[in-house]
DNA sequence: CAACAGCCTGGAGTGCGCTCCAGGTCAAGG
DNA sequence: CCTTGACCTGGAGCGCACTCCAGGCTGTTG
């Protein structure tokens, strides 16, 4: 059970120092320790957490979202919840990927177009 | 060359009629033309034109380097130019899709943890 | 030719997710 | 001890991409 200073935190997770007090204030971490002087001291488990958060929010779940599970997760008897939730969100994300992989395709035949101008010049 | 009023090229382009104006205003669109009374009036260019904005924008480009891509655009020498714009572009929407796949691994484990609960609940 | 939906402009406002700031406190090294 | 860099709080500010508004003109329809 280690424990973590916030410039450590910031380190291994990658939130800015700013974001993981906004976090904290809007509720998505919560129970954060602190040292008598009132400085915050992460766990372990603040950590993995924050590891959740981060694959949350770079998968692009909005906060409001972020913070119903982190809600979720407070009460232990939301199991199918919790799990219906990121079942929804999965779908969004793979919603996500084939819209990309759709537009990618048109973006394919832009760039063919440039690239068949662009021989001709090149040969001319 | 059919003539769309506003509210065609809303229902065709879904950009709203606001969204369509701010875009004006800033350059991504330039040349509409309008009736003697100042209405716009749109082109099958200008359909096809916001059909790609609307490819770039879908994919995450953020609106400068659309200005920058509209901005070649307008001049006829840049192919090689507007080609590299759109391989780098290409190249970040791959590595989003890259992103999002890896970040759904661990959804995926996240899932089954709690599936692997309500298993137990539900034979219990 | 009157009505009325649609469109115009410039500019202000919105929502999201941070990010920055002022003014102070804390804690580890010398 | 004393310094000094890390950290604290509440609150304001920011960048992006729109979105909305007031007040007024347009143009098709009966």
């Amino acid at each position: 059970m280690s424990r973590f200073s916030p410039a450590q935190v910031v380190e291994r997770t990658g939130f800015s120092l700013d974001t993981l007090r906004y976090y904290e204030r809007i509720g998505l971490l919560d129970g954060i320790a602190r040292t008598p002087g009132g400085q915050r001291v992460f766990s372990d488990d603040d950590i993995a957490w924050l590891g959740i958060l981060r694959c949350l929010r770079d998968t692009g779940m909005p906060i409001a979202q972020m913070q119903r599970y982190a809600d979720l997760c407070r009460d232990d008897t939301t199991m199918a919840e919790r799990l219906a939730l990121l079942e929804e969100h999965d779908r969004e994300v793979q919603r996500r990927i084939d819209e990309l992989q759709a537009q990618r395709v048109h973006l394919a035949g832009k760039m063919d177009y440039y690239r068949s101008l662009d021989t001709r010049s090149a040969t001319a």
